[in-house]
DNA sequence: GTCTATAGTCTGATAGAC
DNA sequence: GTCTATCAGACTATAGAC
């Protein structure tokens, strides 16, 4: 899933630092969260100091930054997709799947998003663009002048797959089971809005 | 909602004073999340000194574990409830209404609970009580037996409700209308995973 | 039950050598 | 591009007067 070799050089090459430090400071983040993950240990987990952060980022804030854009590029890609197809259930129901798709590749990152969310409205930078992003997203699903039934019900879709991931790690069963099995009950909940109507 | 007679009495009574540290506790760490709160802001909203705080509570941990103890204690009383309850679709049905009034009962810890999943899950003494709860309550709705996707209707209704009344603001409306919205939909996610069988 | 004063630690961030 | 050294400030928590 990260892009780091783990385990193999010592030091390793130059160059892609600033890399190395992205995958880090989220393996960090995620586990730990951003508070409690100071810039000495994501230092320490790469064997450099504080100092040699300070090169490749400007904030801490900055570090978060760049993952957020880095990583949910593909999301803003889908919806910009999404904004120029016609608003069928079949669009609809593709974009369920493609951002099923698209919450699995960048799990650490959206799994950070889930459990941070405090932390992440507070950040000046990177709150309103969450924001934007998942409002984007869930006026693509719903329909404003549907009943607030269907319209809880599209976005109980969008957030079912987020729980798909995450919380339900209660269900015992294979990772991809339940990723596809939140992805039916998600598809089920946007037939039904379209029904509705 | 809170119980603290704000604007009134500038030093007011004694004898209420960890109720009020409570009360704003809950309101600071729900606004801007537990460890941008610090004890000195929480001292100076009540207007006492940081050492006062702690003649009430013995750490800053403390003090949430005893909102969480205080103000979880009706989705305990709801949890054993359900344990004696026959396991009908009535039965889970009615646990969803009581827990979607607990839920509104208690927004602000449900709202904290929420959005500082990562720093909960880090704080010893809380964590697992946190874990045990939610994982108590998703057994009570879901069947082990049943299909993946219906266990994830199950589980996907109880979190839909959160989503119902936090995620949610999104959506133009009255809370409370938005609030039946999504128990709406969860009872609907339930009766059809009871279908599914 | 509330105060003052302060200990001790860690933080994010900077300056400047190499 | 990475280092050493250091900063000022914030934090939790404690000791002891009143």
């Amino acid at each position: 899933m990260g892009s780091t070799a783990r385990g193999g050089e010592p030091k390793a090459r130059r160059g892609d630092t600033r890399q190395r430090i992205q995958d880090v400071a989220l393996e960090l983040f995620a586990e730990r969260g951003y508070e409690k993950t100071s810039l000495r240990e994501i230092a320490e987990h790469l064997e450099v100091t504080k100092a040699a952060l300070y090169y490749h980022f400007k904030t801490k804030e900055d570090i978060l930054l760049s993952l957020f854009q880095d990583l949910g590029r593909p999301l803003d890609e889908l919806i910009a997709w999404g904004a120029e197809q016609p608003r069928t259930l079949e669009t609809k129901q593709e974009l369920l799947r493609r951002y099923s798709a698209a919450l699995t590749n960048a799990a650490p990152l959206f799994r950070f998003m889930q459990e941070n969310q405090a932390t992440v409205r507070e950040l000046s930078s990177i709150g309103q663009l969450f924001k934007d992003r998942m409002f984007a997203m869930s006026d693509l699903i719903r329909e404003h002048d549907a009943s607030l039934s269907d319209q809880v019900r599209c976005v109980t879709a969008l957030f079912s797959m987020h729980a798909g991931l995450f919380a339900l790690q209660t269900i015992e069963g294979d990772p991809e089971d339940k990723r596809k099995a939140a992805l039916e009950v998600a598809l089920d909940l946007v037939t039904q809005a379209h029904q509705g109507q």
